[in-house]
DNA sequence: CCTTATAGTTCTAAAATCGAACTGTCAAAT
DNA sequence: ATTTGACAGTTCGATTTTAGAACTATAAGG
């Protein structure tokens, strides 16, 4: 598999991964939603290598994650602003957050702490069903084929069916 | 910044991102979350190549995100299950597929939908506020330092601040 | 004229990944 | 008894990506 073929898997999170699922493209957007926006901004606080950014920062704009707009003309200058798509992303950012503040803290606790406006507390994210509000489980949630399902959510196994196969715990 | 470095950041992200943010890691999740368990599964499922696959299999594994369990003695073999910090990675894995069910789908539709057996209903997965219950939005959280925050959640920027930036949109 | 700020591009070396073959164990089939 | 096939890896040379550093370009300021 190629990187550029899983945007064609019938899997919405295979196409996720083709867009947002590398490592510093992951960074630049946590830095996004921190209000970097300019070229200079990221190099900086990442220590990402500046033709690596170039790269990313293209293919976001490309994807319609960010936009590129002009902050100043004479020499000109751009900058770099998250979409409604790239905003969207928002829960998919606070999901990676939070499962680090549950697993890979250390003595200290957490680095960051995440204040709503709304209620004014500091809050954990809950991922909650649309329709009855319930927290999700992986256990209690059945997946089914949709409209654009093709065969497998994955790739099609060969599977070559021969021989009757001698498995102790299927 | 090299990948083993990621894990020391003071940032939850950062940190989770150095256990799953590769695009081979999320994929072999995905298949962790539709059951796929041993390492033939996998293989045929992702077409990974296997020396990847076997190295990404053991890196999960010492992160505690999987385990290796055996299933069978003869010729010894094991199997791959998610622990609980791995089944705690679910709400990342729905909201990667809720990003491209609503940004990535062609005229199809969605591939895959999902269920919850609690209501019966197929649903979304919504985001909010574990104090208040209500959908998060990123322009209504606010975000500030924790406890075992170091200085910034990025890296140290340089930042020399000689010569006073003439910055027209700062 | 020289330096600084910003936003890239270019180039070579190093690291990661691919693809394919190979190892080893055991059960079943011939 | 030998071959075949399932399973779970390991090894290795070729290709692709990434790192690291230098270079280009435009314009302001001293």
């Amino acid at each position: 598999m190629r990187w550029d073929e899983l945007e064609e898997e019938p899997c919405s999170m295979a196409r996720t991964i083709g867009v947002i699922g590398d490592r510093w493209t992951l960074l630049i957007l946590r830095e996004c939603f921190l209000r970097t926006r300019r070229f200079e901004g990221f190099q900086s606080a990442l220590g990402i290598t500046r033709h690596l950014l170039a790269e990313r920062l293209k293919k976001l704009v490309r994807q319609g994650v960010l936009r590129r707009i002009p902050y100043q003309e004479s020499p000109k200058r751009h900058e770099y602003i998250l979409t409604q798509k790239g905003l969207d992303l928002y829960p998919i950012m606070m999901a990676l957050v939070h499962w680090g503040d549950t697993h890979m803290v250390d003595e200290r606790g957490r680095p960051l702490l995440h204040q709503h406006r709304k209620c004014g507390k500091n809050f954990d994210p809950v991922m909650v069903c649309s329709e009855c509000g319930e927290p999700l489980l992986a256990k209690e949630v059945h997946t089914h084929p949709g409209p654009g399902a093709r065969s497998t959510p994955a790739i099609e196994a060969p599977e070559k069916p021969k021989a009757k196969a001698r498995r102790s715990a299927a």
